[in-house]
DNA sequence: AATGAGCGC
């Protein structure tokens, strides 16, 4: 091992940050950034020459990347006190990316003694809650008499479980498209439902949105490669006013320690 | 802050 860079009468980095500028001691590294660009500037000596590495980063802004950027500025502690910026090699390894898989998830827990976590219980609340207050029931079949909010008047075709063509359904505002319940036929019932915390998923729509009527579709989006929640769903009901009354009451809904906006989904470009 | 996936025609 050829001691060139690790000259064992210099004990630190500390130590030789205060001979900078020496003759034959090389300078401390330096991290400056500028915009989104980081600069790099190291030295060292190979075959007896110095030699003098810039390197320059443009520094990610995506939201995954910022706490990365913020967990840079904590001190550094233990026996890698003095190190300079960024990782010592000697100490750390960056390895290929792990993927988890997370093996719990709400309904579980939900299932468990776990049930005395009073924040699980405190959400299935806020749900019914506002359920009644709308007059509704969760069992989305029977609604109770009196309740606050009257029935509305569509006829009763559905109900008798009779044939209704395609094109006679939602009152009728549906023309010449496909049987297949899953395309955009269903946009002008749909909504589009925002600032959703990233661990809400589809059944947690379902339970949030069902009292308002039968709903046709639910899309989640994610990240098609992390599965990460970006936030906003579309909820698809078969009937216009039932979505209606689902962006009435639920936009502005305290849901997740976060304010749900609901709106009108604009059709696709599809 | 933000308007959906992929496929076959």
């Amino acid at each position: 091992m050829p001691s060139i860079e690790y000259d064992d009468s210099k004990p630190s980095w500390a130590d030789q940050v205060e001979e900078e500028g020496d003759e034959g001691t090389l300078p401390s590294p330096k991290e400056t950034i500028k915009g989104n660009i980081k600069t790099v500037t190291e030295y060292k000596i190979e075959d007896g020459k110095k030699y003098k590495i810039v390197r320059t980063f443009k520094i990610e802004t995506r939201k995954a990347s910022k706490a990365v950027a913020r967990r840079k500025n904590w001190k550094k502690f233990g026996n890698s006190e003095f190190d300079a910026p960024g990782p010592n090699v000697a100490t750390t390894t960056v390895s290929d990316d792990v993927f988890m898989t997370f093996v719990s998830n709400k309904e579980e827990f939900n299932s468990q003694e776990q049930d005395d976590d009073p924040m699980n219980k405190l959400k299935g609340q806020k749900i019914k809650e506002l359920a009644e207050q709308l007059g509704l029931s969760t069992g989305d079949k029977e609604k109770p008499a009196g309740s606050a909010e009257p029935e509305p008047a569509q006829p009763a075709q559905s109900k008798t479980g009779k044939y209704v063509p395609p094109s006679l359904r939602d009152g009728g505002t549906r023309r010449g498209e496909s049987m297949q319940p899953n395309r955009r036929a269903d946009d002008n019932a749909t909504i589009r439902v925002t600032n959703l915390s990233e661990d809400t998923r589809e059944t947690d729509l379902q339970e949030l949105f069902r009292p308002f009527g039968s709903i046709s579709r639910i899309y989640l989006a994610k990240d098609k490669n992390t599965g990460q929640s970006k936030g906003f769903a579309f909820i698809s009901f078969h009937r216009r006013e039932d979505a209606a009354r689902a962006i009435a009451g639920v936009s502005g809904f305290g849901y997740d320690h976060l304010i749900l906006n609901v709106e009108w989904a604009k059709p696709s470009n599809n």
